[in-house]
DNA sequence: ACCCAGGGTCGTC
DNA sequence: GACGACCCTGGG
């Protein structure tokens, strides 16, 4: 663990805003000078973007050249992904332009199955208000910059909580979600470190959805936004049904709009790429209400 | 003060 | 397969 800094001066789609607020990761915040400062694995660090590139900077357990390069996913060519989004149509297009710099990040797989557990009929500010209390009570501290950073819990941490304790975080109904989820994954019922080996992405999800509080929305935004990193997955929530009855379908209520419609209109239009696809789009509506 | 909605899931019918 | 219940918080 030492301080550690890395200019990337060669990069394509990076904004600050588009990647930490289109939705898929709870733990970077914003600084007074626009920079954004965030916690993943036994990491902190701060982005900033400046002339020179995208500058990082901070306390890293290994290499922080490698450690970004994994994490924000560098060697991803997103041009290519946007070209190819881009001649669909010009709703993809708006979309895209709108958030041009979205990257999907390669985010740790338990941490982000507990994290979208959590959000399950949820917004965005509590959500990372009960993570940062999670990360505070049960994780391991970190200092940077004279300020107190608390890495995410392992499973192993997380052991001996009650049910109890997580209610007193304020995670409401969620509590014995996330206790159940815990056990399971301790005792390897749902075995989380062979996920990666396994090709077909349905069997995955099958597999995520034996955990307590995961559901399809929640097992898609895992397959999505974790190191498993499936793009043939179309989280399906209130913004992004409303989105695409907008665009696509017309109806007078967009309650009424199935899922089954919405997920056989986004294979047929965004094929392999829909996960990305429906990141443009459901950032592009929640921005802009 | 009151109501509504939020990156849904679960148990029940 | 549809339906209501569920904890909590911020905003109108």
């Amino acid at each position: 663990m030492r301080y550690q800094e890395f200019l990337l001066e060669k990069y394509n789609s990076f904004n600050l805003k588009d990647i930490f607020e289109c939705g898929q990761c709870f733990r970077w915040n914003e600084e007074i000078d626009n920079s954004y400062t965030g916690v993943f694995g036994h990491n902190v660090v701060n982005v900033s973007k400046t002339k020179k590139g995208i500058f990082f900077k901070g306390m890293c357990e290994k290499d922080i050249i490698n450690t970004v390069i994994n994490y924000f996913d560098l060697e991803r060519d997103y041009n290519q992904i946007k070209l190819k989004l881009s001649k669909i149509d010009e709703n993809m297009q708006e979309s895209i332009k709108y958030g041009e710099g979205i990257r999907i990040l390669n985010q740790d797989l338990w941490e982000t199955i507990i994290s979208f557990i959590i959000s399950a009929n949820n917004n965005i500010p509590r959500i990372k208000g009960i993570i940062e209390r999670i990360s505070k009570n049960y994780g391991q501290k970190i200092l940077f910059d004279n300020k107190e950073y608390y890495t995410f819990p392992t499973a192993e941490e997380l052991k001996d909580v009650t049910v109890e304790d997580y209610r007193n975080l304020g995670l409401g109904f969620r509590d014995i979600r996330l206790y159940e989820t815990t056990k399971m994954i301790l005792n390897k019922e749902v075995d989380i470190d062979k996920l990666n080996s396994i090709k077909d992405t349905n069997t995955v999800r099958d597999e995520l959805l034996k955990l307590s509080g995961v559901g399809p929305k929640v097992a898609d935004c895992i397959l999505l936004f974790s190191t498993l990193k499936r793009f043939d997955v179309f989280p399906i929530d209130v913004w992004v049904r409303r989105v695409m009855n907008d665009l696509y379908i017309h109806k007078k209520d967009e309650k009424k709009v199935s899922k089954k419609e919405i997920l056989s209109l986004a294979n047929n239009k965004f094929g392999n790429l829909e996960g990305i696809a429906q990141q443009y789009l459901f950032y592009w509506r929640r921005e802009l209400g």
